[in-house]
DNA sequence: CTGAAAGCGCTTACAG
DNA sequence: CTGAAAGCGCTTACAG
């Protein structure tokens, strides 16, 4: 323990008892202004700062929000992370960002009250430790799937909605023959993006073909290789067009795509979901879902906080995303 | 505060005393073995977890490292954060994110305990801060300049070496007029190249034109305006290449160039620094220097480590950054 | 080997 | 308006 200030200093040179300086700093409307002020002038000559760590015990609460997340890497997080910090700071607290893939420093830390609330971006968490996180009483707001718990909330895309409304903007370019690049099964956009499709399929008449399921893991990887895969070794029938479950995959069906001499979207039409930034830099402009990150991360922030506050009860949010047209996508010629 | 099980009910369940609790758990070889099975067992039932917040009070240690920055958007940040996060794991610290341009915010949680150390990457915090912290013997490691006190160390890129480096490259490409895109004044890896340009230049004997020193601020927007003023503007005396004070300003260069249809690198060269992810979709291949960003994080959470534990006093690291060639420089066959 | 007590730095009823 | 005291949840000399 470094010998730092603490109020008992002030309160000696100040003159007065620890409790005044408690209250002059504090501004408890007590206090008779020339003591305050006394208080105020020994606080800064001492170059005081109170000390959260005595503050909290007593308050019981840190000001701290947690993210909690098995990664950041990737192009989502960045904004969304900057989004959660930013809309923190301005309600008052700070964020503490834990990336790890061990489920008991999770456990401990929101169970330790190293943090007032918590957002979870995290595949560990089950169904069984969001009760055990309501039962304790713990406020928290997932941004990874749809729950609602009277201290649990949520906030997602419209990934239904939108995967519906990819795939029919894809049928409306006269594409009959879609394929779909899945990312993870259970993991929630993934899921829904994916009943999306088959619920537009099944409106046009279109049967659900096996064949025209790639494996896409939500990376450009996995994707490449899928498409790789897929097109040497199926000799017909092959789609015009590939629904990628996000635009990393996306971008790995267009680099698949080139790598055998094919060219999009002349040859084949790509698109995907988020709207990432790094689209910016890619070539084609792909055709993809916009999903309001930003929006997201602040949403989940002031949903937390109420929450906190008990101003409200766990509520479930969706966020709409749009249709953004880019350059990997046009109309079907054959038939 | 909501009602948690404390160190008391685990006392009453074991029917022990609370000191007995605190040293079972912490493994404090003394509790007869019997007793410290009772103990844990009781605490097992209960779903103890201890409350960091009393443990920190007493121990004045929050096992909390602070990494402060005003933004954390750029490709820069995310592997940057992710390896401080998962470093920091390892070595049993959580990593506190502050994304604040308020430098009150930043000192409040520096002096209030709210962590042990800091990472810093804030143009904010002046030497004079920085004084103050080394008073009051806080440790910090800063990744954003190079700076050496007791408790205060740095983690830097050799800027200045490979800022010479870039520009003898270019030099033996046949390259003679060679533009320079900067930075900001007074940010370190920004000086330290540009000084290394200078000095390159100066030993091939070439002369330093002000014309050709662009501003770039780092950024895309920024880079691109100045090339389109710069070409626009001034009709001759053009440079054959533009040395960019890092990978998004050489972007903003490239995209510059080629909105006035020029093409790179047949009509110009560009080269930048840092090697971020998102050149992997970025056409043409930017011939860059490559930074070891994950290993400055991992280095700077070491260093910082070390330092909380009085280790060692501050040091100044360096790393080094190698130059890779793409396909945005070519051989200069203009006289 | 175990426990009562002090104390970490603060806030907040309560008394004066 | 001010201060002595209790207490937040823990750890750690110290006594037994």
């Amino acid at each position: 323990m470094k010998n730092r200030v603490t109020i008992h200093d002030v309160a000696k040179e100040a003159g007065v008892s620890i409790a005044t300086v408690s209250k002059a700093l504090n501004d408890i409307n007590v206090v008779k202004p020339a003591t305050k002020a006394r208080v105020l002038e020994a606080a800064k000559r001492l170059h005081y700062v109170p000390n959260v760590m005595g503050k909290q015990l007593k308050s019981g609460e840190t000001k701290m929000l947690g993210f909690y997340t098995n990664t950041i890497s990737g192009p989502y997080f960045s904004p969304l992370v900057e989004a959660i910090a930013k809309e923190a700071e301005k309600l008052g607290y700070g964020v503490n960002v834990f990336i790890t893939s061990d489920k008991q420093v999770i456990i401990n830390s929101i169970m330790g009250n190293v943090v007032d609330g918590i957002i979870g971006f995290e595949d560990l968490i089950d169904e069984q430790d969001i009760a055990a996180i309501e039962h304790e009483q713990i406020s928290a707001v997932f941004i990874d799937r749809k729950t609602t718990r009277k201290t649990v909330g949520s906030v997602v895309f419209d990934s239904f909605t939108t995967g519906e409304k990819a795939t029919n903007y894809l049928l409306s370019q006269g594409h009959k023959r879609i394929a779909f690049v899945s990312g993870f099964q259970g993991v929630y956009d993934s899921d829904e993006r994916f009943a999306g499709y088959c619920k537009a399929l099944k409106l046009a008449g279109i049967p659900l073909e096996k064949e025209l399921l790639l494996e896409g893991k939500f990376e450009e990887k996995a994707a490449f290789q899928a498409v790789e895969n897929f097109l040497t070794q199926q000799k017909n029938n092959w789609p015009t067009a590939f629904l990628a479950g996000n635009d990393l995959s996306a971008i790995g069906i267009v680099k698949g795509l080139k790598a055998l001499n094919y060219k999009v979207p002349q040859d084949f039409s790509v698109m995907g979901f988020d709207g990432i930034d790094l689209l910016e830099y890619f070539e084609p402009k792909l055709t993809t879902i916009k999903n309001p990150i930003e929006e997201q991360g602040r949403l989940a922030v002031h949903h937390l906080v109420d929450l906190i506050d008990n101003k409200t009860q766990g509520k479930s949010f969706e966020l709409k995303g749009r249709l953004v047209e880019g350059k990997s996508v046009k109309k079907c010629e054959r038939k």
